[in-house]
DNA sequence: TTTTTTCTCCCCAGATCTGGTGAGGGGGGG
DNA sequence: CCCCCCCTCACCAGATCTGGGGAGAAAAAA
């Protein structure tokens, strides 16, 4: 069922764009992406973003320029209450449910508005390996009741077509998993995971009944394999890499 | 499509599950969840469980009970190919693509088979606010072929459910929550940038142009934001849970 | 407008970490 | 059989970090 209530073949027409998303080879066609999903759909908006405590990183969709220039310039990221609940949430979220309680806020989504974004919005949160974090988000323009019903309908193709589109993203953005290259020893390993769980050099050796010296062998090592400059930078590098668990 | 070849009204029957598993109000119902996917799709095992550096926190499935409990207490999640090769990962993986060479890895896998795991498997990791992470797997034992044709087939379903185990998972364990609340002002989320980009604090009082003691006061205080015992936990806690990226 | 948070600066002593070098035993792979 | 990597231990001096005080101005939130 669409947004305005004529029916297409769910099943299909999905299939047809997550294939369409595994296939693409490039940038535009996530783009590309995002429009035939509006159409498809009969909806506004149709807006994926990686997003970074830096800034956008990379981001695609079908936003007015105007409104996705405003939005970096001013850094709404700070204060987007899209942003901010679903960084705490899992699930999707419908934007009525979020806090829009607070003057920024407020005059935020009332800029939005302006900018033809739609009073209605659906964002699914999705996460990578080292924080990666990104926002699929469908918008339109349309009565509470219909929007819940279209949500309702579609969470789980939303879902699916953001897990597809943040997969190509990561694909397109290989320097988030540069090489497994160097691994750690466990020992090595061991030595990291205590560091960042907040022990200090002294606990770390006691816990993993070794002399202290020793333990600075493998920091010392670890550093090295990480091209760290110090333990908290290796400790950061190991987290970043995945190479260990906190 | 069964693992067996026998056709299930795929649909409906996801429909079923993720419902069953939006309705659960308890623990049992994640594990009961498990066994009736297991018997739809004719699998051997099907498992949902939160991974974690200290060890197993939540975790259901079809599993022997007595090689959940060697796995845990040999505490082979610092070896298991498939955590480890998740934990950089996206996108589910098929276990035949994992990196299996390495002594400790091959015995690890024979001992799972022994246990009655079987020989191919399918993971998808899946991750929540805070740097949680967790993954959802599915077992059997057959030919290359009619796995490689089964998870072709299933890997969107699975990927759904994967996730609606998560939110419940997530649902019965809220303190993950409390603590993410904290967010760390503009300067702090600097220091602890450059602290974890491998500047010293020296550098980095200088690079953001401010007094070194005044720097401090910024660590201590996310220190204490983040519940953190020193800088370099402090550091590894904001790249955790995704405020600061490097 | 009042209250709260943020940003900036300062002192000091003791604990902790860092850098560079050396050395012996054990295990796996070529 | 040899080589390379991993694990373990040791010394020392100087650089760096930590803990616990106090304080005023500006900005943001209530």
């Amino acid at each position: 069922m669409r947004v305005d209530g004529s029916k297409i073949t769910r099943q299909d027409d999905l299939n047809r764009i997550l294939e369409a998303l595994d296939d693409t080879s490039e940038l535009e066609g996530l783009q590309r992406a995002t429009e035939e999903i509006r159409d498809l759909y009969g909806i506004n908006h149709v807006v994926y973003h990686w997003v970074d405590s830096a800034g956008e990183q990379y981001g695609c969709g079908t936003y007015a320029n105007a409104w996705r220039e405003r939005y970096l310039q001013q850094n709404y990221i700070r204060i987007d209450p899209v942003i901010i609940g679903c960084y705490q949430r899992f699930h999707p979220v419908d934007w009525k449910r979020l806090d829009w309680t607070g003057k920024a806020a407020r005059a935020f989504l009332q800029e939005a508005r302006a900018y033809g974004v739609g009073n209605q919005g659906f964002s699914v949160p999705i996460r990578g390996p080292n924080g990666q974090f990104a926002l699929f988000t469908v918008s339109h323009d349309c009565d509470d009741d219909v929007w819940s019903a279209f949500t309702a309908a579609h969470s789980r193709d939303l879902i699916l077509i953001a897990h597809y589109f943040n997969r190509k993203a990561l694909e397109f953005e290989p320097n988030r998993q540069p090489e497994a290259a160097q691994t750690l020893s466990p020992r090595e390993v061991d030595a990291m995971t205590l560091l960042a769980m907040g022990y200090s050099r002294a606990q770390t050796a006691e816990t993993l009944s070794i002399s202290e010296h020793t333990l600075r062998v493998y920091i010392e090592s670890a550093r090295f394999k990480l091209g760290a400059m110090n333990t908290t930078h290796a400790v950061a590098r190991a987290l970043a890499r995945g190479l260990i668990m906190v």
